[in-house]
RNA sequence: CGGGGCGUAGCGCAGCCCGGUUAGCGCGCCUGCCUUGGGAGCAGGAAGUCGGUGGUUCAAAUCCACUCGCCCCGACCA
């Protein structure tokens, strides 16, 4: 591609609207434009390099076995009815109409649709296993769309599905998924970790994560560096640090604590640590209210407590806490606390001097023994892991990191299969459920992340397999230089090189600034100053490495390179 | 959904408080000359429903009301 006859729109200017890293810089090189809040068009550059980064996917896919096909994003509600998501996805999913009255969905993910083909076609156990994947558009209805390509209503995402005999045939498929993904992730140069996740609204018994540590992600995990454990904060466990917290109030006691409410404002009022500190939390779950006790230091998690208690827990709004018990939600505290069911986290299990709210506005109670004082019905593991809490594989504190997900895998089991009856006959003439996966790939979110992870303060800087081109002539002198330029340009592409040739008449730090941007890994400097001597320049985008090639030299020369850096997958 | 911020030329912004000339600046764009190893220079030029609607006023980018859009923080943590 000539440059001049191409489309690539980069701007000096740091867009107003972007505030992430990889959403000012694909916005800069002209990779991505701002459709509405969420959606995006994709310009030639950047759906060169997601093109590139979905036919790794397929790659990879196939070589699994997998086959690859198309389902519809327009989908009837029946469906979505059947499996009682209709319901579940509330406000992200995207509902229409169609002209006779009759409910749309556009597809958030694909299990329904899935499970629908298979109860249609699959019927004899010599039909099983089968993956099916695609690569499509899939709509979901954010509640807050940010940081460009990263969180978006209207993305591109490769979902396969697994259909199994049994679980153990669940097993097999699981892990050639997670295989085929490390190969994908490290193919397209991202630096990533595998973490235990929470199947959250999919369902089913295990789901993992592929994470690139980032500061733009919106997830949190714990990692150890010691055994290697890592999981996403939702399900992470941690131990909690023992250590000596001197009790500040021995006797038991209501102290004034006019206006106090805060875990901060009371831990400073009383001149203790939030570790004295026992936070009453209220929910509703069903018609019941239970209480959830935990240490000022520490945050509910609200993933632990759904899977403990059910999907439709709540916390009690303010208002219901002061029409029921005629307290402010501040002052809420577990003695003779008027509730169904209360549950404690560890982290308050040996507290003998807690302090805690009194059951009455502007008064809390000191000197509490959560064991003997309160009527616990169980301790559980409710708390967010924190940074510094011990791992609990091999007790070596815990690091806290921001991540974000390019990928998850899921062993659904029989959610899917069961509620829409997607059953097959077993060799005994049984009829069985079918023992569905499914497995998920960003596909923006890859190139995004790789414009997180690579680059420098002057613009972007592709992992090779996933770059828009792969090398790319600048031009300096034209149109002096313009012949030796072109030359080179139909060398490479006769060798199978993906190069764009800057032949702009701009000036030289015009096109230098562009090639920064944009972070074509390979660059090839045609000068008058060089070419005189019969020479042109190889730069490396990633190092800045700068290196002389005779001209006659330089299409062998960057053809083996590119040939050699796409199999090291070099990345950035 | 709660809180905050912002909508003025393609982009980035000033002007708004304190209403009053033809609404400015930088970049970009177009024409010509010139220049070519890190976003050059000179000359000329085009380009604006001041997000929208309604109101106040002799007069509105500016004041008031409503509304739409975009970004950021948070989403019940007591």
């Amino acid at each position: 591609m000539k440059w001049s006859k191409a489309f690539i729109p980069t701007i000096k200017e740091v867009p107003r609207d972007a505030e992430a890293r990889s959403h000012i810089f694909l916005l800069k090189a002209g990779f991505i434009r701002q459709h509405q809040s969420g959606v995006y068009n994709i310009l030639p550059l950047g759906w060169r390099s997601m093109l590139k980064i979905m036919q790794i996917i397929r790659e990879e896919m196939n070589a699994i076995g997998g086959q690859e096909l198309l389902m519809p994003a327009l989908t009837s509600a029946d469906l979505w009815r059947e499996s009682g998501r209709w319901v579940d996805f509330g406000n992200e999913m995207f509902r229409l109409k169609d002209r006779k009255g009759k409910d749309q969905a556009l597809a958030p993910t694909h299990e329904e649709i899935i499970a629908d083909i298979a109860r249609n076609e699959i019927r004899s156990y010599r039909d099983l296993p089968q993956i099916w994947y695609q690569i499509q558009t899939k709509f979901r209805d954010e509640p807050r769309p940010r940081f460009g390509l990263l969180r978006v209503r209207e993305f591109i995402m490769k979902d396969s599905y697994s259909l199994d005999r049994d679980f153990e045939g669940l097993d097999v498929s699981y892990e050639l998924h997670k295989k085929a993904y490390t190969k994908i992730f490290d193919r397209c140069g991202l630096k990533y970790t595998v973490v235990q996740a929470s199947s959250g609204l999919m369902g089913g018994s295990q789901s993992e994560e592929f994470m690139v540590i980032s500061d733009a992600g919106e997830d949190t995990l714990a990692i150890c560096d010691k055994c290697g454990y890592s999981a996403n904060t939702e399900v992470a466990e941690g131990k909690i640090p023992e250590e000596s917290v001197p009790p500040a109030h021995t006797k038991r006691e209501k102290v004034h604590t006019p206006g106090i409410k805060t875990v901060e404002e009371v831990s400073r009022f009383l001149g203790v640590t939030p570790k004295h500190l026992v936070k009453t939390l209220l929910f509703v779950v069903d018609d019941r209210m239970i209480a959830i006790l935990i240490r000022g230091d520490y945050e509910v998690n609200e993933a632990k407590i759904m899977r403990k208690f059910g999907p439709s827990i709540r916390l009690a709004t303010p208002d219901e806490v002061k029409e029921r018990f005629g307290v402010s939600v501040g002052f809420l505290g577990p003695v003779k606390l008027d509730v169904d069911e209360i549950y404690a986290d560890f982290s308050v299990k040996t507290l003998k001097y807690a302090v805690v709210g009194a059951n009455e506005d502007d008064y809390h109670l000191v000197g509490v023994d959560i064991q003997s004082d309160v009527n616990i019905k169980e301790f559980g593991d409710f708390r967010i892991v924190k940074e510094g809490d011990l791992c609990p594989r091999c007790g070596n504190p815990l690091k806290v990191r921001s991540a974000l997900e390019i990928g998850h895998i899921f062993k659904l089991g029989l959610k899917y299969s069961e509620a829409l009856h997607a059953y097959y006959m077993d060799k005994d003439g049984k009829e069985r459920p079918i023992v569905m996966g499914s497995y998920g790939i960003g596909v923006g979110r890859i190139m995004a992340a790789a414009a997180e992870l690579y680059g420098d303060d002057n613009g972007l800087s592709w992992p090779i397999n996933i770059a828009p081109y792969e090398v790319e002539i600048l031009e300096l002198n034209s149109p002096r230089t313009g012949e030796i330029a072109e030359s080179i340009y139909k060398g490479l592409q006769e060798s199978k090189v993906d190069v764009i040739w800057d032949d702009r008449e701009a000036s030289p730090g015009f096109k230098f600034k562009d090639a920064d941007l944009v972070g074509i890994p390979v660059r090839i400097v045609v000068s008058d100053r060089k070419v005189k001597n019969g020479m042109v320049e190889l730069q490396i985008r990633r190092d800045g490495t700068r290196k002389d090639l005779k001209i006659e030299d330089s299409i062998s020369y960057v053809t083996d390179l590119v040939r050699r850096m796409k199999k090291e997958n070099a990345t950035g």
